[in-house]
RNA sequence: GGUUCGGUAGUUCAGCUUGGUUAGAAUACAUGCCUGUCACGCAUGGGGUCGCGGGUUCGAGUCCCGUCCGGACCGCCA
């Protein structure tokens, strides 16, 4: 071993011990008479000392080192005559003997500190220094502390972690799949997996009967804060098992976390309905953080000559606390702003509930005193407050006041960092009409199995399906979801019926998974977590990309590599691929 | 595919609205001074293709057009 200890753990009780430490220099403090050396690793920043006094060459060489040299120092544990009590090692220092430069470093492009000058661009370029940091340390920390604690968690009950193949076939329903060429069979492409769905199923079939998997999946779509092409979940399936059983499972897995990484108790998780999360949130991953609902007010405001209102599927109204003073100026901002995405509503009403009990909106021409009064208390709004409304198809209007619901909520603050917030939202449609392609598509996937009092609707009414399908949100952020599967052939045939999909297609596309309920596949069910999203949820962070250690940017690249590149010639006639250049 | 914000010193930014002297600040870096610092302090210094291309103009970091790069978002993400 090059080092006797790391440079966080010594303190006052080794004081006068012989110490190897190695690690980057941090930061070096030249005071004349002596230099002071913070070494870093790791676990800790320890300070070594030099005297120009005591040993005039060594602190002469230890003026000369510069930042993120690696070294190697010799010394003995002292007391400080000035102690920092900021960091753990603040009490002691090293009385440095001997310095030895294992590696010297170039200066690094921006500075390797909490609050570090570089900016994103940069970082990524250089993420091995910027991993350097405590900021994403700690969070790699957190992220290996979540995973123990989900494997041992799951381990205890009895489940086991299967690996399932990264080299499958591609399916044509969901995500785009990233697709990876074979050699040995020319012509022909494997996909990478989207998620381990058919294979935890067929797990199932095969009778393990509890099985997750901490696992990398790949999607080739476009990016954002939360998403990246390449991420990780918390796979889950479960056998002989109703959708009580998977929730009441895994909410105290979550609860389980939060106990133990952030000493939070939870009663039991809030459950709702898609349909009331779109009523009252716009939304079907609702920030409960706060409250401030959606409220119809259709029948409300209708049939008083505002025909904008009263061409109108749905009035949908939300109180806003403390902001009647929101000036002219700024409604008519609030007004530009929602007329643009992503919102795209048509216009903004607003009514101010003054302090002295009167009114004042923007719809004063067909509202008497009254009638505002009766929407104020309808959307429940007291004194001081601002109602906003906006007004149109029902579906977009709910969605946009969503949006504005979110929005209020940033500029009155709601949006705590340090509350949590879960919650299931249940009863997922299992259909999605698609108005581009003029098919429904599975909300979930097309595994989900129909609610049984609503698989008699799947040709008479097929928006009308609800399925046993379910999503854990935690803060406005959908962390995981999930639903039981059918596992009867006949009722997978007619799910991929309902999704336009001919019987020829079906058995080319999906007869192994239909082939394997014929052989006694049992009830199941199951759910998947955003892993990287949990981790930035307990970190309080928007972007996973501070948990990831090597994460890609937004046009799916990594900048430090430069991946992705073209092939070379040689390899392109191996896999017989000829590349079309694109103008 | 679209919307929007940004690109100026190694780095983070100001300057652009209203075009005009030698493009500034902080930090980093270099040199010197300093014996208890810990974001050490003080002094001095070096450091710029104002992303790139074109246009308008007597004159462009500043205005216009195009383009590239990066961030956030919409579409997309079963």
């Amino acid at each position: 071993m090059l080092r006797s200890h790391t440079c966080g753990e010594l303190n006052i009780n080794n004081c006068n011990q012989e110490v190897v430490l190695c690690g980057w220099l941090q930061r070096s403090r030249d005071l004349g008479g002596m230099t002071f050396v913070d070494i870093r690793d790791r676990y800790g920043i320890t300070q070594a000392v030099f005297n120009m006094e005591t040993n005039s060459q060594l602190c002469l060489q230890a003026r000369k080192l510069s930042r993120e040299y690696v070294l190697q120092l010799k010394g003995v544990v002292r007391e400080r005559e000035n102690k920092n009590l900021k960091i753990p090692t603040g009490e002691i220092e090293i009385e440095v003997n001997e310095i030895k430069v294992l590696n010297p470093s170039k200066i690094p492009p921006f500075t390797i500190e909490d609050n570090t000058d570089g900016g994103d661009e940069l970082r990524m370029k250089y993420r091995y220094l910027d991993i350097r940091r405590d900021r994403v340390k700690n969070n790699l920390l957190l992220r290996h502390k979540l995973s123990i604690l989900v494997r041992n968690y799951m381990n205890d009950l009895g489940f086991i972690e299967i690996e399932t193949p990264f080299l499958i076939r591609s399916t044509p329903e969901g995500a785009r799949d990233f697709v990876v060429p074979s050699r040995m069979n020319p012509e022909q492409f494997y996909a990478l997996p989207q998620s381990p769905q058919q294979f935890k199923q067929l797990l199932m079939v095969g009778g393990y009967d509890k099985y997750f998997q901490i696992v990398r999946c790949f999607r080739d779509e476009d990016l954002r804060a939360d998403r990246q092409p390449e991420f990780t979940q918390i796979d889950c399936e479960m056998s002989f098992v109703e959708q009580e059983d998977v929730l009441n499972t895994f909410e105290a897995m979550v609860k389980h976390l939060f106990k133990e990484v952030k000493n939070l108790n939870f009663d039991s998780f809030p459950r709702i309905s898609y349909e009331d999360a779109m009523k009252y949130y716009g939304s079907d991953k609702p920030d409960i953080r706060f409250d401030m609902k959606l409220t119809e007010i259709t029948h409300l405001v209708q049939n008083c000559g505002f025909s904008v209102f009263d061409s109108a599927e749905a009035v949908i109204a939300i109180s806003v606390k403390n902001s009647s003073e929101y000036t002219r100026k700024q409604l008519d901002e609030l007004t530009e702003m929602v007329k643009k995405s992503p919102f795209n509503a048509k216009g903004l009403v607003y009514i101010k509930c003054n302090n002295d009990d009167s009114f004042k909106s923007s719809v004063d021409k067909f509202y008497n005193e009254e009638q505002l009064s009766n929407i104020a208390k309808s959307v429940n709004a007291k004194k001081g407050d601002l109602i906003l409304i906006m007004a149109g198809e029902k579906e977009r209007t709910q969605n946009a006041m969503g949006l504005l619901r979110l929005e209020m909520a940033t500029r009155l603050n709601l949006r705590d960092n340090d509350k949590f917030s879960p919650l299931w939202v249940v009863d997922f449609p299992l259909l999605e009409w698609d108005e581009e392609t003029f098919r429904f598509y599975a909300k979930h996937h097309p595994f989900t199995a129909p609610k049984p009092e609503d698989y008699h609707l799947l040709f008479k009414e097929p928006k009308k399906v609800r399925a046993n399908a379910y999503d854990l949100v935690i803060n406005g952020v959908e962390i995981g979801g999930g639903s039981i599967r059918i596992f009867d052939r006949k009722m997978q045939m007619d799910m991929f019926e309902a999704l336009g999909l001919n019987e020829e297609e079906i058995i080319q596309q999906f007869g192994f998974i239909l082939e394997a309920f014929e052989y006694g596949a049992p009830p199941h069910g199951g759910i998947a977590f955003g892993f990287d999203r949990l981790c930035s949820i307990f970190g309080g962070s928007e972007s996973i990309r501070d948990f990831i250690a090597f994460p890609k940017n937004n046009n799916g690249r990594d900048t430090m590599t430069d991946a992705p590149q073209r092939l070379s010639q040689k390899q392109l006639e191996e896999l017989n691929i000829r590349v079309i250049e694109k103008n």
